[in-house]
DNA sequence: GTCCATCTACCTCTTTGGTGGTAGGGCGCG
DNA sequence: CGCGCCCTACCACCAAAGAGGTAGATGGAC
């Protein structure tokens, strides 16, 4: 139930060496681990019923069959498994068929690694995770399903709004007290909670976070 | 001899009520300590001699004499206090104007105080800090004095510069350690090496930079 | 050759950050 | 009225970060 549990993944793609380096490259992140792997969609398919992964990792373009057919495949069976596509395509409409059968991300094969584990957190914190940041917007609004988890952007207080305003800005724990006139305890309380609510790790993240909301408001 | 000796601030505005504001906002950061308050340029500059400064916060329109008068004859005296231009005007001419007068700083008096605190220290660091991110380009080109004190955003070493990436990524030294494979403690002396050169404090700061940084560049 | 910067590693030490829990006062809602 | 949410505050605990120092290996510059 803790919310770091590790995360089981499949791995879904007809180059073997891709699937081998994503391995390699998973590895590091100790907070998941591969369950297996599969070279066809057929083969995906049946593994993700016999593995119950919960992510899978998906090509969109293989051999035997689309990963957006897989996908839809998946979803159709019920499957919990949030669903990630790889893909060198940066078409918009292979985004968008991806997004309309269900996608929880799509990233871009060139994506930098530690972009890619990143992204890959996101999506196993339930998050809808897209390479291009105007996409995601473009994501929001076509998925009409699984309302209930998405990162709750605005749900933050008036109070967990300021603080992380002022993290942003470089503050610490004690200097954001005396700011605000509250105890640095009062302000430890105010950063778990939005880092929970904003499904973030650290404080870093919460900065990075908030300055890229920031530009992307006002471009 | 700890890098975060406190910085004696001299006030020169002829608004007591903008004084005030301002005092009690820098109060707020103990590395700072405001020596002294004057509500003129003539005042100002006899203050500036006998208090020898580390910072003059000085207002662009003041009664009896400009700013950048005053800015010229505090520079001339070989006074080595940094000075700050506060002011409303957004005019390019007086920030070019303030910048060729040896400013090392340029804020406007609307600036979010959180702003006005953050830029001080830049300030206080070495660093020159202007409140528009355009104009800041304009000033190295403009500024032909004092070459020595950059923030030294190429400075990085490849090493570095690949860790501050992984730092804007949110990840801890840990991870970033088994990224690189290297020891934890040896990511630790690269982070505090790149927040050297930058005159940063906190790897938030850091990402935080890294970040804008990107955003600059291709907005 | 020496000098110098870099990268690596390890050490100690203090501060900061993050999690868990408890708890009281204020405030709106049913 | 009680209930839930928010803000505040405190506690203990452990992990992470940052400062300081020393030091060996490399490789390029002089």
């Amino acid at each position: 139930m803790s919310p770091t549990s590790t995360q089981r993944l499949l791995i879904v793609d007809d180059h073997p060496l891709f699937r081998k380096g994503v391995m390699q490259l998973i590895a590091l992140l100790p907070e998941f681990e591969v369950v297996g792997e599969a070279s066809s969609g057929e083969q995906g398919i049946e593994l993700a019923y016999k593995l119950a992964p919960d992510i899978i990792l998906l090509d969109l373009n293989m051999k035997d069959m689309s990963g957006v057919d897989m996908l839809k495949v998946v979803k159709a069976a019920g499957l919990e498994a949030r669903v990630v596509m790889l893909t060198v395509s940066d078409q918009a409409e292979d985004l968008v068929a991806a997004l309309r059968a269900g996608a929880d991300g799509y990233l871009l094969k060139e994506t930098e690694p530690e972009e890619l584990l990143v992204k890959l957190r996101e999506v196993g914190a339930g998050q809808v995770s897209i390479t291009e940041r105007l996409a995601q917007q473009l994501a929001r609004s076509l998925r009409t399903d699984s309302p209930p988890r998405e990162p709750d952007e605005a749900g933050l207080t008036d109070q967990e709004r300021r603080i992380l305003d002022l993290i942003a800005l470089g503050m610490s724990n004690k200097l954001i007290a005396r700011e605000l006139d509250i105890a640095e305890g009062t302000v430890k309380v105010h950063v778990k909670h939005l880092l929970r609510k904003l499904n973030l790790r650290s404080r870093v993240e919460a900065a990075v976070w908030a300055v890229e909301k920031k530009k992307a408001r006002q471009p």
